[in-house]
DNA sequence: TACAAAATGACTCTTAAAGTCCGTTGTATT
DNA sequence: AATACAACGGACTTTAAGAGTCATTTTGTA
């Protein structure tokens, strides 16, 4: 996975979703019908297309299982 | 300051910004001008009226000199 | 204490963009 | 070929973001 110091947030946040999906061994649609968002709406976050609300956010973090902090906790979001 | 369990995403991080604003000792018109984001929105941002993109959301914590990862590592963001 | 200035809060309105919903296409895997 | 998943497109509805204005609170200082 890149990471590039000047790499756009959408991205980054798609790739930690996808990252987190993947561990929970879940599809696209299972993640957006836990999220309560549309099934096209996660292909899109997912691949950095989308600048997400934080309320939608905060959705798809619950749904994957992991604190708001544990999912900024990774080296990408550290400057 | 509060944090109820069921807070509103949108208040926490209103919160965590006037946290970090008033260690800075700036006021929301200067924090507006660093993150070029309107005054007025700022004030709502704090005030949990608004319900911020990743990519604002990016530029205020810029504008407040911490990384995201710190700034999502309080309390009320862990659960 | 009183006054001015600065900072913040509380609305309203507009438009550019967020988010939804339908279907279709691509790509593996069995 | 059939099933499951992901990517893509277009049309549509809802709302974020920006901006304006005025009211209120806070701060400093004479």
């Amino acid at each position: 996975m890149f990471d590039l110091p000047g790499m756009d947030i959408k991205l980054k946040i798609g790739q930690r979703i996808r990252e987190l999906r993947k561990e929970l061994e879940i599809s696209q649609e299972a993640l957006a019908y836990k999220a309560e968002v549309d099934r096209t709406y996660v292909t899109d976050v997912e691949n950095g297309r989308r600048n997400v609300s934080v309320e939608i956010l905060e959705r798809l973090i619950k749904a994957l299982d992991v604190s708001i902090t544990e999912f900024f906790n990774t080296k990408e979001f550290k400057k």
